[in-house]
DNA sequence: ATGCGTTGGTTACACGTGTCAATGACTCGT
DNA sequence: ACGAGTCATTGACACGTGTAACCAACGCAT
């Protein structure tokens, strides 16, 4: 609508620190001092005023990566975020994360593997020249990948997963501690046999599979597999074979999971806890609301300010030691549904 | 542990091209050719070889800022995201749209505003010279801010607000339909007095506002504003005062919302919906497990990847006419509650 | 007049890459 | 034997920035 003149195609190149440079009758190291405030060097206040104005009249814009090409190094935090959403627990806390590196002045680039594998990807990152890498375990990375990342610049490697890569800053969180808080509850509770709900969607196994292999390693415990998409027809249809399965306890991935089998298994006409007990975990606030009140196993997640000061002490002290540090606590919440 | 050995450090500067170049005895030019498989230049399979080997052998990353120095312009796609998680249905959103950009090999930067006014915010966007600009509408930006980011670079500016920017593709959300569609639907079924849950949390205004000016446009319908938290004492503490607000409706910004407010409701010995009809947004599952059933507002959003592939056209094609396309629908979906 | 510190600025280089134009080495047709 | 034409490779420049080293002019005491 309203285009502009007839001009038909001089992008009016974006104005560099050459251009103020001219426009204010300065030589272009003037400029920069200026601009970067250094205070190394004097530049008399009237030369100051009129290399500001220039700038602003101009609407200069410095380049980052020219910027950062000459620094040697970059503020860009990589943040490789699994490509399945996995669940509002940790979808806040990486939101929360995210801003906290923000307001660090760190760039955060989310970047997925996208299917490549672990050296490919790891490439593609180190491509970028992040100061720190924040992995979540969507693909396990070797010593050598840390070492690469490392040479690309990267002063900070920091794993969630479940498990600690050597060289890299390692902030456990071991999500076989949820699985097993939940069994040892159900099983305290006089439960038996115990149905693991796993989610069908793809993705979820990173955080699924230590899930159940906790609970698997809860003694007293026998516990079964019960693949379940998160569809109101796959809950029916999962509660429809129940009777079949001959367990008294189901323990879900996630509380929305649980919710959706609990309500699933009521419609069949089975009671909530006397003939099932159902447990999920995450503690959404949601899963208090359905009757009886869902129990739940809560998780102690690391908040994302506490993370983020975190990176940015080992982007300032690479310490050498690599440290380890366990930060997830779980622990069972007890309400109706158990 | 397992620290190195006692050289205190050399940091092993990261392999540059011309280290390649030197290690597989050609000069630097060969070296990007041959990795960047040029052929428009001819270059012997015996040297492809051992190019590529020396590359391998040492490791060698190339410099991602470099590159789009020298080549002028980026792949990066600003995508300035709220710092308040926006609720299910947008987080799966702009995961969905993350891995859709990232499968077109741009790469997705994150960037909040971070209480900058909108000029500052935008000067920060336009350092990163990204290709395209995808804005949810955090900050309105203006004719002038979307020049800028033009001249900055970016090909593509895409607004997803309520409302249009000249000078920028506009893929027009309007969110007051949702709203609209909920009242409308209330009024049909005889209700007149609707209470519209209003978010406390912040940052959340961006989307509840409109809603409840849709809400507060419908003919037959008094609104009243109830601002409410999202934590079950808040919903208690609105339930209970619920019976002197002569209401006959609840129109909640959220399933999730309305899912509280409803069990508050209840808890209060309210009948729903004989004695007040509750209705939400999003069409989220868990809203299907209450008894009764919430009825919901379906909104239609589309798919991250058209919206990615919108991008790419027009980074590809900057059209000059810049488009306006509304990309929202809503329907109210009747279940039980209303 | 010479030496010297201070003020206010500039010149020149480096960062790592892509690519145009030029250059040898070789083959070939006559 | 000699210019014409391919083939394989290289030298040199530009992208936009930050900063160390240098320099002109001035004031001032020797």
């Amino acid at each position: 609508m309203s285009q502009s003149s007839k001009s038909p195609e001089p992008p009016a190149p974006v104005p560099t620190s050459a251009d103020v440079a001219r426009r204010a009758g300065v030589s272009r190291a003037t400029v920069s001092y200026v601009l970067n405030n250094a205070e190394a060097v004097r530049i008399s206040e009237p030369t100051r005023r009129r290399v500001r104005e220039a700038a602003e009249e101009l609407g200069y814009v410095p380049h980052a990566a020219a910027r950062s090409l000459r620094a040697g190094r970059t503020r860009i935090v990589l943040l490789p975020t699994p490509h399945v959403p996995i669940g509002p627990l940790y979808s806040t806390f990486l939101n929360e994360l995210q801003w906290a590196l923000r307001r660090l002045d760190y760039t955060v680039v989310q970047y997925g593997s996208l299917g490549l594998d672990g050296d490919e990807a790891v490439r593609a990152w180190a491509e970028l020249r992040p100061v720190a890498v924040i992995s979540l375990g969507e693909i396990t990375l070797s010593a050598h990948n840390v070492a690469t990342l490392k040479r690309a610049g990267a002063r900070a490697v920091i794993t969630m997963g479940p498990v600690g890569v050597p060289g890299a800053h390692a902030l456990v969180m071991d999500q076989q501690e949820v699985g097993a808080r939940a069994a040892a509850h159900l099983v305290e509770r006089g439960r038996r046999r115990i149905g693991v709900v796993v989610p069908r969607e793809e993705g979820l196994e990173l955080f699924s599979a230590p899930r159940l292999a906790g609970a698997r390693g809860v003694a007293g415990a026998e516990v079964e597999a019960l693949p379940m998409a998160y569809s109101e027809e796959s809950a029916a249809e999962l509660a429809a074979r129940w009777r079949g399965l001959h367990l008294d306890a189901a323990f879900a991935y996630n509380d929305e999971y649980a919710m959706l089998l609990m309500r699933a298994l009521q419609d069949e006409g089975l009671r909530v806890p006397e003939d099932v007990a159902v447990i999920g975990a995450d503690d959404l606030l949601i899963g208090r609301l359905l009757r009886p009140r869902l129990s739940t196993v809560r998780i102690e997640m690391p908040t994302g300010d506490h993370l983020a000061s975190l990176v940015d002490h080992a982007v300032r002290e690479p310490s050498q030691v690599t440290q380890h540090r366990d930060l997830m606590a779980a622990e069972a919440v007890h309400r109706e549904s158990t």
